[in-house]
DNA sequence: CATCAAGTTTGACAGCGGTCGTACTTCCGC
DNA sequence: GCGGAAGTACGACCGCTGTCAAACTTGATG
């Protein structure tokens, strides 16, 4: 396997195609935690309630979306969300997607 | 029919069923040409490459996730945006979605 | 080299959702 | 009341996508 993933550049970002990377629940998690984390984060180390080759298909939508940035640490994989880079494409789009509100509902508004 | 048909309140908008309305192209138009508008407009005066049947589909999923408030006139069932309520649960997702870059990528910046 | 850990790839499957056509309802105008 | 216009409801179809298990690759460890 290809040792460094292909990326899009932001200037190739495709609404359409991140949103339908966001529209999944467990690939909003996966921006969410990445998001809250401020620190790179390997594909194990997320919480996901799917099989490890589910996972990687959603880590691959994500990627090809431009949410996120992959490399290879070893036999880990890491994974970076490509914050400024959306903002740029999409101004306010992520931002609008890891707020409280969005993240939990309405209902909890604690910490 | 019913005259009215049942609108959620802001406290009940969920953020997945929101994306679920705007992941899909042809309710996402039907979203900016209502933005844009800045007026009700009536189903039958939307560009859309569907069928009838199709376009009420996509009426009746965007009302009932909250993003289109609908009411008769005659015959005609006229849409609003509800952008107050939206802007109130998930500040910024419209926002996000209805600018230039959103629209039509990145090419154009006419009007 | 042997072994294990971490992901990937492939193939298959199931369910959801966008699509249409047809039949139906409701309202307007005559 | 009649006919047409505007949507809706229903049923069917089909493709897409999220899911998994199993086999494989790659790298670290001893």
């Amino acid at each position: 396997m290809g040792r460094t993933p292909p990326h899009p550049e932001v200037s190739q970002f495709d609404l359409q195609q991140v949103l339908e990377a966001l529209v999944d629940p467990v690939r909003r998690s996966i921006v969410t935690q990445l998001d809250a984390a401020a620190e790179d984060v390997k594909c194990g180390a997320f919480d996901m309630p799917v099989s490890k080759s589910t996972a990687t298909h959603h880590f691959k939508t994500l990627r090809e979306a431009g949410l996120i940035r992959q490399y290879y640490v070893g036999t880990s994989r890491m994974n970076a969300l490509r914050r400024a880079e959306m903002d740029e494409a999409f101004p306010g789009l992520l931002d609008a997607l890891t707020t409280r509100q969005a993240r939990g509902g309405l209902a909890g508004h604690t910490g």
